[in-house]
DNA sequence: CTTGATTGGTGCGATATCGAACTATATGGG
DNA sequence: CCCATATAGTTCGATATCGCACCAATCAAG
């Protein structure tokens, strides 16, 4: 790779495969049944940027098919954590909003799973850890341009 | 996560997640019809590291469930990629075994996406991608080591 | 040797994921 | 206005993933 070669990014993907692997089961094991990874990366979307987006700009920055997207709502709407009402600027369109339920499980989750990762953090070089997110994204963001 | 912050971790594995998915899709447009990134994965390990291994072992490589590792061996031996033979060692276990058709078709995939990230890593700093993979395999083990 | 506990693998049921096809609405060109 | 095309969301069917329960083989203690 130091002369461009593609089989160290094939290494890269297989570690970044494992870690998502460990951080859903790190996550699940934090979540009341029936809630999984992808139902709490919504709510937590939603506070961090706000909500009232749609379903189809939600998929898109999670880079997931609309579909699923739909399946992911439809859990959270089941069990009152997200409200979804008409979009009034586009008729085909929704909007999303997280329930007061919503925010409270999602501030409980993380309240819990902040004494987890604290642990792992004593045990990592922090230092490192706050370089590779910017390398990560510039990643993202190249793969996601060249598709 | 200066003073360690458990929020950054959050969206590093958000970010995480999100190359992840890219990953897959990018593999799998290379993958032929009813093969994906599971099936490559084992026919790459299988070649890495050698045959003759175990489906239990690939499974905690991987972290995968072990019941997920026997449907995706099952679909390597319907394609006839993979051979799984008794293990003389342990009356309970098997050993995998790539086929020729399998090394072949690993083969293949390798240079057709080995252009495909060609083009991707002209866009990238190498060298900062280089750095990042001992990060990665660090937080994958400390992750591993606190279950 | 016997027996209880452990381990590797599989079958099964529940749920997740995703592509294809469909509906309804929106948009742009005549 | 009308129509062709594009877009947001859902439904549906196929397959993946995973936990649980099970079987068979091994191991460990006596």
């Amino acid at each position: 790779m130091a002369q461009p070669n593609p089989t160290g990014l094939f290494e890269l993907f297989n570690e970044i495969g494992i870690i998502n692997q460990l951080a859903r089961a790190r996550m699940e094991a934090r979540l009341p049944d029936g809630l999984i990874t992808p139902h709490f990366s919504v709510l937590n979307h939603l506070i961090r940027v706000g909500d009232g987006t749609t379903p189809q700009r939600m998929a898109s920055a999670f880079q997931v098919p609309k579909t699923s997207m739909t399946h992911t709502l439809k859990g959270l709407v089941a069990h009152n954590l997200v409200d979804i009402r008409p979009n009034p600027e586009d008729g085909r369109s929704k909007t999303v909003w997280i329930t007061e339920a919503g925010r409270q499980l999602r501030n409980d989750v993380i309240a819990a799973l902040g004494a987890d990762f604290g642990i792992l953090l004593q045990h990592l070089n922090v230092e490192k850890l706050l370089e590779i997110k910017p390398v990560l994204t510039e990643l993202r963001i190249v793969m996601d341009e060249n598709r």
